[in-house]
Formats: C-alpha cells, structure tokens, sequence
RNA sequence: GGGGAUGUGGUGGAAUUGGUAGACACGCUUGGCUUAGAACCAAGUGCCGCAAGGUGUGGGGGUUCGACUCCCUCCAUCCCUACCA
C-alpha cells in the first residue's frame, strides 16, 4: 500500500526547504537574466482567484524559464495607497495604515502558501517612505525638465459631504455615501506632460512584443489625427473661436458652433441670463466620467452670438452644448450635422439646417460619414475628399483664418488627488505662490494618524499644512498610478536605500516578461511607458521601454462581473487551499482555460484536478529508478510509450514557451499518463518495460514542476538518484523517436468525411488514391458518378469532387 | 456614445498554418467493489433517429473542393473610457 497524498504536508515541507537554502533569493551572475513581472496587487484584504491565475501563471513561466537556465527574477510588492484603504478606515474607524499593513500580512501568507518563487528580500511597499520618497524626488525632476504645471480641471462634487468623489463612488449622478446630487467643479490641480511623449509613445508601440488589441487600444487611445484649427469670428466683436476639425472639407457644411457650457464665453453671458446660468448649471449635474457624459441625453442652448463662416462669410448660430468638453481639443465645436453622426442628432433635435456637402453616389443618406466629391462647396465642387482638404487648407492658412495641425486625443495627467492615503505631493505655496521642493527639503512624510481614528484630510491637519503664516504645505496627494508607474523600476534596488536605481536594476531592467489583466491595458501600461521614456531622458534608466513583452490575462468573472472587492464577489481560494492543498489550485486555476480568456468561476472541475494528482501520486511515491547501465531491447509498444511520452515533451515545451497556453499542457500529461499500460506498472514488467515507464515519470515529473512545485519536488527527492532539485533542468526530446512510417489519412467526398485509412508514407499520391478508393463507404458515396477532381493534402486528407 | 475582446455539448474547454469539430476534464447514465456511503475501477455520453443516415461551432448571408477558422451583417456578454485598482 502506497501512503495517501498529503498535499498539505508535503507544501509545507517543500516550502521550508526553499526558505532555508533561500532558493529564489537571486543575483547577477553569467547565465542569460530573465525579469518576469506580475502586477503587483493593491492589498484589499485577501486574495482572489484573479490574483491567483494571474500569479501563477507569472510562476509558472518563472519556474519553466528557471528549468531551462536562465537567471529568472520574480519579486513581489505592494501597491498599498488608495481609496479602499480610507473607505476602510471611515467604514470600521481603523487606521488605513494598520488596516493596509494587516491586510498585506494576511495577503503574504497567502501567497507564500501557493509557493510562488518569489524574491521576498526585494519586496516593496508603496507606502513605505523608502518608496514614496523616490517618488517625490522623480516629481521634483520632472519639474525641472518642465513636465510638470497646474492648471484648473474637473472634479466630481459632493455638496453635502464636501468632498471629491471618484468616478467609481458616483452611482447615477449622486454621492454614493450622501446620496445628494453630484456636481461638476473646477480646482486647481498638478499636471504631467505625458502629451510631450504622445509621438514617442505611438511610434515606439510597434517595437514591443505585446498583443495586437493593447497596442490598438494604446494607438486609438493616443489617437493622433491631422487635421487643421479653424478660426471663427463673431460678429460685433474682437473675439474669435477656434475649432479643431480632422474634416476641412465639409467646412461649407458648417450649420452651427458649439461651446463647452465651461467656456469662458458661457459664463460671461450667463451673467445677464438666468436661464442660460440655469442651463450652466444644469450641465454640471453630471458626473465628470466620459462614459456618462457621452450617455447623457445631447443638450443645447441657442446664444444670441453669431460666427462669422471663414469661407462664404454667412452668420452661425453659436450654442452651447452640455457635450463640449473645455480640456478637450480647444473646447469648441464646428457643428457639420450633414456628415457627422453626433452633430446631426443635435440639429435634429433643435432644427438647425443640415447640409450636404460631400457626396458619393445617388443614393447618399444623410449622416454620410464617407469621404467622397465636395458639393454645395463654391470654389471646390467635384474635388475629391483628400485634395479638398489640402486646398481648403492652404486657403484657410493663405487667409489667416486657420491652420494645418496634429492633434492628439491623449489629455495631459492630472496626478492631484484630495486624500489622505497617498504619497504627499512635495509642494507649498508661499503667499499663495506654488513652489515644488528642492532634493534636499524631501521627504514630506505623510503624518501619521492617531490610533483607530478615521483620516482626516490632509487639507484640514493644521500640523501638517501651516508651516508659517505665509508658507502653506500641498494638501493633495498623488494620483496612485504614479505609485505603480516606475515600481518595476525599483524592485531589483528595493533593498537600497542609497540610489533610487542602484546596479541591480541596470542588471534586472527591462521586465522581460510582464503579467498582468487585460483592465491595464490603456493607463496604467501607458503612465508606465511615459515614466519609463521621461525617466530615460534623464538618464536614470536605459532602454526605450520598460515592459519588453506582455501578456494579459482575461479577467475572472463572478455572477457576470470583474471579481474584486469593491463589488463584493471575491472567491477567497484559502478554503481551496486547506482542503486540495495549493498544488491543486494552482493546477485547476491553470487547466480551466487559458490565459488571455476571461473565465466565470466555476469550482466545477477542481475534483479533476485534484483526482490527477492523486493518480500520479499513486504511480511515483513508492517507486524508485531503475538505473540501467545500457538501453534494453525495445518491443513496438515500448517504441510507441516512448514516443508519446517525448511528442508530450515537445508540444509542452512549446506549449510553455510560445504559446502560454498551459491548459493544453496539462491535457497533453494528463493524456501521457492514461497511455500508460497497466502491465508497465507490475512489478514483473521487463526491463524495457521498466525503462519505458521510468522516462515517463521523469517527464511527467518535470513537465508537471512548473505548475505543481511542491509535488513535483517531493517525488522528484523520492524518486530519482541523483540529488539535483526537480528544477535544476529540463529534459531533452528526442527527435529521432517521434518519427513514424505511417499515418492516418482522410478521405473525403464532396467535402464530408466518408473514411479513414492508414497509409504508408512510401506510397505515392496515385497509389494513395487506389487505396482510398478502395474504401467500401467512399465507393457506394461515389458510386456511378465521375470524379471532377481529386484534391491531396499532404499525409492529411484527400478529397473526391464528383 | 467611443475603443478592445468574446460567443463551440448539460459545464470548463480542444482543434497551433483553411483540412477528421468536441482532445483533456467536470457532470450524468449503466455496471463492478462495498452492509451502506465515500473513494476507486470499467463502459457509455453533441443533437435527431431502432437503424441507415441526417444534422451541428450565437443568428442570417457570402468566398472555397473544404469554414469554429476568411469576408459582410445582425444579436448577446465582458473589459476600458482618464479620480476603483
């Protein structure tokens, strides 16, 4: 009798043995380095099984990359400042700090009892001051490199509570705690020049080995256009309004303009206007979050003002439009409702005059969004699109009355938030003058709280903000993505208190490999790469870009939503942990589906998982190598055993290593391990019998290792002679074994499968023919017809066309 | 509203380059073992049909000798939308 597997004690074990001899404690040294990252986690609480498919998988890579000799660094932190953290501590009066450090300690635990081969003595902490103090120094350099400046930008109001909100704590246009009505406001706040780097960042994606969708996502996101600023002025009056239009050539269709309800222009008219102040302020009675503003029903109202056309010089009624955004391009409209969707919809609703002006056949329907040949344009009838739009142009330039220019959709960074729990901007004003730290007045430590009292915000901490009666401190702390955009950066130098970026993230940097969900795809892969390219330019960092590949796994859904805390529909995996052991959870986390899909959680096949292990443990644990002196004689079915077992390494190897598509994997072992004939198990197999099996279980030992360390370490240490730990290398396929001399042919008629047959290769295309001919259910399908055409697919498929 | 993805048995998924749809599992059914249950073992399992056969990859259309795969169109679901992380 073999003993039961004992997952719980064997992990326990194995992970002891790691910590002792600190296995994945790791340095610079001669062979090929490997960075393999995972997004660190922001610390809720505990894990969810999206934290835990996306840490394996990161492991898994790890421990494959580590198997074939490379010097693999995995480090593990915390992206500890945030929002959650102040819910936290008003919701249960705690510390956020010691409701964050707590929670970090619970998470660790977790992760360490999944084995993930973390390098735990770089470990960071975004909230430590040995963190957020490089921060604030980067701040202080962008400064002086002049990507830093303020400017005023809107918030989410709460009037009752008297607080910003987040995007995420506005449900339906009302504070989430007050319930009142939320409103639009405008404040001062610090900004980052990301858009100096739009043309670097869109360039420089085609470099990366990343998927397709995100570089997309990035490229729309950015989302460069041409197109020219058209100048309009009104009529009685020195002022003029400038439209940015990627469309010059519908410019005779220009029924109307269209300003943002923010403008300058509407404020000054709301003055003598109460209801044009009543319509203001109507529009700030919607969240600041692009999607519910692009939801909000299209509101307009008619100006007395009139624009002056640049070409015909007829009068344009000015509005102003709830849809304008003010930091959006130049914060007007040229409304063009003949070819464009949105702008018809608004002259629909307040009957203004839609135009054609473009037109492609005789059976337009307007909105035509097409380019085509202009009409109703004097000057340029019947010019197609693209030349009008060069003509127009240099017109509109020759005349002063507008220009060529690239525009891009990307916003500079507003990185002000109007918290407690994040890193304190190092600024203070001195008469109400704004002035960024100089390097030798950092840190500002964020003060620390009394015990189990709830934050308060650093704007009403007298302690922290009145420095003189004249100097003030900055009440606003960080946004947190600037937290996690150069934490890959420091990880390998977390222990170095000296420099920021010490020798060892010259060694480390970049990130070879970076895992992480697919949510990430636009900001915070975006911050990272413009830190990554500003600190470049200061020469704190090498290289173009921090993240040289990436893979973003699908999210793990429950009840049809992202799993995460806020929603409330977490899966803890501790429960699957205590009662399959981690080795299960990691491989049924793995098998349920690949990585790059998103997944409903099901704990429907965990059993499955669970039952395989068992299965191998019950062949390995009580077995010892055979250590044969010289190769046996094999029979055809040692032959084909061996065969299987060496296909199975290779699809593996590249299932691992190309494909990352670990499912696949497992199915193709689990597969491996059913081919395997009883009699090879019984104690009187012969000695290739012996031999056979004894290369299976190596292989499945090691094609198991990355995915199921502990197991595979513990029947590695039982079962094997020499005392190289299962990780030390990988195995090597042998190609001569996977050859064979036949193969299964199919035959078609018409397209539908009609037979199968085994062919030898020897056989030439016309005898493969006869042989498939042959076949009595391919003969009655065909029966008197005349074959048309016979279609060979190489050793795949023949196909009889009657 | 915009951008990106996904859709295959009762369930998770496989089919890597346009070439056998449903690998590998879960579940279920039947049988074995057992006092009984659990566990384990064996066989079966897309749908319709006694069978021959037909049919089948979200719906509709197309290209092709051949389509889960390519094209058009519609529908559903998820993620992001700049202050959740």
């Amino acid at each position: 009798m073999t003993k039961p597997y004992e997952p719980n004690i064997i992990e326990k074990t194995v992970q002891a043995s790691w910590d002792k001899e600190k296995r994945y404690e790791v340095v610079a040294d001669d062979r090929e380095k490997f960075y393999c990252l995972s997004m660190f986690p922001y610390p809720s609480g505990k894990l969810h099984m999206g934290h835990v498919r996306n840490y394996t998988i990161g492991d898994v890579i790890s421990r494959f990359k580590r198997m074939n000799n490379y010097n693999v660094f995995q480090p593990m932190g915390w992206d500890a400042f945030g929002l959650p953290a102040e819910n936290a501590a008003i919701a249960n009066k705690v510390n956020p700090n010691d409701w964050t450090q707590k929670n970090i300690e619970n998470m660790k635990d977790q992760l360490k009892s999944l084995g993930f081969s973390y390098d735990w003595s770089k470990e960071l902490r975004t909230c430590d001051t040995n963190y957020y103090k490089w921060e604030q120094l980067i701040f202080k350099k962008f400064a002086d490199r002049g990507l830093v400046y303020r400017k005023k930008a809107i918030v989410n109001w709460d009037p009752v509570d008297n607080t910003v909100l987040a995007n995420e704590q506005v449900i339906d246009g009302k504070g989430w705690r007050s319930g009142s009505q939320i409103e639009i406001k405008e404040i001062d706040q610090w900004f980052l020049k990301i858009t100096d780097y739009a043309e670097e960042l869109l360039t420089s994606l085609e470099k990366l080995d990343w998927p397709e969708n995100v570089k997309t996502m990035q490229k729309n996101w950015i989302g460069k256009s041409i197109g020219a600023e058209i100048k309009y002025t009104l009529k009685g009056s020195e002022e003029s309004l400038t439209a940015f239009s990627t469309r010059p050539d519908t410019i005779f269709g220009v029924s109307f303009i269209a300003i943002s309800p923010n403008h300058s222009i509407s404020t000054e008219l709301a003055k003598n206007d109460d209801s044009l102040a009543q319509f203001l302020a109507q529009c700030k009675e919607i969240s600041a979050a692009e999607a519910d503003m692009a939801k909000a029903e299209k509101l307009g109202y008619k100006t007395k003002i009139k624009a002056i056309h640049p070409i015909t010089k007829e009068l344009i009624p000015v509005w102003i439009g709830n849809f304008v955004l003010l930091d959006y391009g130049t914060g007007v409209v040229m409304g063009v409702p003949g070819h464009d969707q949105r702008d018809y919809e608004f002259a629909q609703k307040y009957g203004i005059d839609i135009k054609q002006v473009i037109k492609v056949d005789d059976n337009d329907q307007l909105p035509l969004l097409d380019k085509g040949k202009l009409i109703n344009s004097p000057g340029f009838d019947g010019m197609a699109s693209d030349s009008a739009i060069k003509k127009i142009n240099k017109y509109l330039e020759e005349n002063n009355l507008g220009k060529q220019l690239t525009q891009f959709r990307l916003r500079d960074w507003g990185i002000s938030r109007q918290r407690y729990w994040g890193c304190p901007i190092p600024a203070v004003y001195e008469d109400g003058v704004p002035r960024i730290l100089e390097e030798n007045e950092l840190p500002v430590e964020l003060p620390e709280l009394e015990k189990n009292s709830p934050p308060i915000p650093l704007s009403k901490n007298k302690d922290f903000i009145n420095i003189s009666n004249k100097t003030k401190r900055e009440a606003d702390t960080f946004d947190t993505f600037m937290d996690s955009s150069w934490y890959y950066a420091r990880f390998p130098s977390a222990d170095n208190d000296k420099e920021i970026f010490g020798e060892d993230s010259d060694y480390w940097l970049p990130v070879d490999l970076y895992i992480g969900g697919i949510e990430h795809a636009i900001l915070h892969l975006l911050y990272s790469r413009f830190f990554h390219k500003a600190l470049r330019d200061m020469d704190m960092v090498k290289e173009d870009e921090p993240f040289k590949k990436l893979l973003t796994q699908g999210m793990v859904l429950k009840d049809g939503a992202k799993m995460s805390k806020s929603k409330g529909n977490t899966v803890d995996p501790q429960p699957y942990i205590d009662k399959y052991g981690a080795d299960t959870v990691r491989l049924y986390m793995m098998f349920t589906s690949p990585p790059e899909q998103s997944l409903e959680w099901s704990e429907s096949s965990v059993e499955g998982a669970s039952r395989f292990l068992k299965k191998v443990w019950s062949l390995v644990s009580s077995r010892k190598y055979n250590d044969f002196k010289e190769d046996p004689e094999f029979t055809k079915e040692d032959l084909a055993l061996r065969r299987k077992a060496h296909a199975t390494l290779k699809k593996v190897e590249n299932d691992y290593e190309v494909r990352y598509s670990f499912n696949t994997a497992i199915a193709s072992v689990m597969e491996l391990l059913n081919f395997i004939p009883d009699e090879y198990k019984a104690n009187d197999a012969s000695d290739a019998q012996k031999f056979c099996l004894d290369e299976t279980i190596i292989f499945i030992l090691k094609m198991l290792a990355p995915i199921t360390p502990h197991l595979s370490e513990h029947l590695w240490n039982s079962f094997f002679v020499d005392d190289l730990a299962v990780d030390a290398w990988w195995p090597k396929f042998n190609k001569d074994l996977l050859e064979v001399e036949e193969f299964d042919l199919v035959v078609q008629v018409n397209g539908k499968v009609r037979g199968k047959t085994v062919i030898n290769k020897n056989l030439d295309e016309k005898e493969i023919e006869t042989e498939a001919l042959s076949l009595e259910n391919v003969k009655n399908t065909i029966g008197a017809n005349k074959i048309k055409k016979v279609i060979y697919i190489k050793e795949k498929i023949i196909n009889f066309v009657i």
